[in-house]
RNA sequence: GUGGUUGUAGCUCAGCUGGUUAGAGCGCUGGAUUGUGGUUCCAGAGGUCGCCGGUUCGAACCCGGUCUUCCACCCCA
């Protein structure tokens, strides 16, 4: 008996349709990334495992998809570790390869593999799925694309901008309007802890900030009390939770707040440069926004932090992200080349485009003209003209059998074709055709003679 | 990983405290219409009620497990 088929908790199949909306997207961001001077690479969907465990934190650890080795590898594993129950100490012995939970990890090991044949600086984008053993929920996947640009070799704040003004072009080419680009910095945050006292609590403590807008001021204080941040911090860190103004506004109060840590000022000073290039450059669509309570990546962003959320009434986490990174390829063995990069979440900006109705009526135009097909002769001459169709670059196609005339129009019909083309027998006599428009039903003769008299009219 | 939620026809969903043969709309197939779709009318096909087990004279409905969906945590695109 057959089982019903189905597909793994997390993933999802993509249709005609679907294609032509992600390809809509695709084809826009790679457009961007080349002009901006990116360079595309791709890497194996598998990695070693160590390239990739224990770059991501415990957490990340967790939501890694692990590969079982090949063969009888049960057998292999020592009786100690085999009776010992422990996932921790098991995993290593029967699995040595892991699916990507990320572009940015395997291409810092792609650099550091390929540093001798890179110029540096190296400009890349990487547009591959990635795998997450996450929960899935609304716009989260356990299978999903991830869009990457980075820049690798040059510690210029003028990366950022770029990529900033990257971010702008592809929302503006999108028509996504009201995305707004969140940015921090990890050193202000490791100035804050530094001036309130909590330096040794760093990630904690950005963790709890973190989730300011979503659990309120007073969720935050709770929170980092169970973290063990002492009432004083909390009492110096108040004038955070009440940051308001323009960003020029908001660095103002940082500088001062900040005075007292040296981290802290650089922090300010990056925030400072890139903000004022933006005074000076400007963005077409989207709003620069400086944003304390920031806190991604934490594992090895180093400097500026970016995230972009997605325009305001819609219900969706970020739609991007990305930062400064000054020691990734470092764990591999590769010292003192920075890197900063950005990253574009694909799967959810077509949910918010879906959400606004803003992929374009075209895309599923997936046939220009559809010829009727009336019997052997007559479909001959159709498939004569629907070559000369293609030889254009227009999508032309006969019907596959002398199926009933009703038939063969509500096929055309719900594959949404503009124009159905008729060669019956009168029509061959004639040496003509006739093109039905399916929006408004007219229909036009023209000569077999002269197709591009009709074409001209597309 | 923790807590909750969902699953009935291809799709969206009804289905009473557990009681004969599980329904609707849309879609599909055929006909009205032998060279005209999208509108209309008529007829028809289509269901192991997610899966496995239990309670019961009797289960779509109650219980347990499992898979899936969505949600809140954790974390994140």
């Amino acid at each position: 008996m057959a089982q019903k088929p189905s597909i793994p908790k997390g993933t999802r199949d993509f249709s005609p349709v679907e294609i032509a909306k992600r390809d809509y997207i695709f084809n826009i961001v790679k457009k961007h990334f080349k002009v901006f001077g990116f360079q595309p690479i791709e890497t194996p969907s598998f990695e070693n495992s160590d390239t990739l465990m224990g770059k991501y934190g415990d957490e990340g650890d967790r939501l890694i998809f692990k590969i079982l080795n090949s063969g009888d590898f049960i057998s292999k594993v020592d009786d100690v570790t085999y009776s010992s129950k422990n996932s921790k100490s098991l995993t290593p012995k029967i699995s040595e390869k892991a699916l990507r939970y990320d572009l940015t990890v395997p291409f810092a090991r792609y650099v550091v593999m390929h540093q001798n044949e890179i110029d540096f600086p190296f400009k890349r984008y990487q547009i591959q799925p990635v795998w997450r053993a996450d929960r899935p929920q609304k716009g989260r996947f356990r299978e999903f694309y991830q869009c990457d640009a980075d820049v690798v070799g040059a510690n210029s704040l003028l990366q950022e901008v770029e990529l900033i003004q990257l971010y702008d072009r592809v929302f503006t080419d999108l028509r996504l309007e009201g995305v707004s680009i969140k940015l921090n910095n990890r050193k202000i945050l490791a100035g804050i802890a530094e001036v309130i006292g909590a330096r040794n609590n760093l990630v904690n403590f950005t963790v709890a900030l973190d989730k300011l807008d979503k659990i309120g001021v007073e969720g935050v204080k709770k929170e980092m009390l169970t973290k063990g941040i002492s009432e004083q911090s909390l009492t110096k860190a108040a004038p955070l939770f009440s940051l308001t103004g323009s960003n020029t506004d908001q660095l103002a109060t940082l500088k001062n707040f900040l005075a007292g840590s040296e981290q802290g000022r650089r922090g300010v000073e990056d925030l400072e440069y890139i903000i004022k290039a933006f005074d000076e450059l400007g963005l077409q669509s989207t709003r620069l926004a400086l944003d304390v309570t920031l806190a991604r990546g934490l594992n090895y962003y180093t400097g500026t932090i970016f995230e972009v959320a997605a325009p305001l009434g819609v219900q969706m986490g970020s739609i991007g992200g990305g930062g400064r990174y000054d020691d990734l390829t470092g764990i591999f063995g590769l010292k003192n080349v920075s890197g900063v990069g950005i990253s574009f979440g694909l799967d959810r900006i077509y949910l918010v485009l879906e959400e606004l109705g803003l992929f374009p009526e075209a895309l599923d135009r997936t046939l220009d003209v559809l010829c009727i097909n009336f019997g052997e002769k007559e479909s001959m001459t159709a498939l004569k003209l629907a070559d000369q169709f293609r030889k254009q670059g227009f999508k032309a196609d006969v019907y596959p059998s002398n199926a009933k005339m009703q038939k063969q129009m509500k096929y055309a019909n719900n594959r949404n074709v503009p124009y159905v083309i008729l060669i019956g027998e009168k029509e061959m006599t004639a040496n003509s055709f006739v093109v039905k428009n399916m929006t408004s039903g007219e229909q036009n003769t023209y000569s077999l003679e002269n197709p591009n008299e009709f074409l001209n009219t597309l």
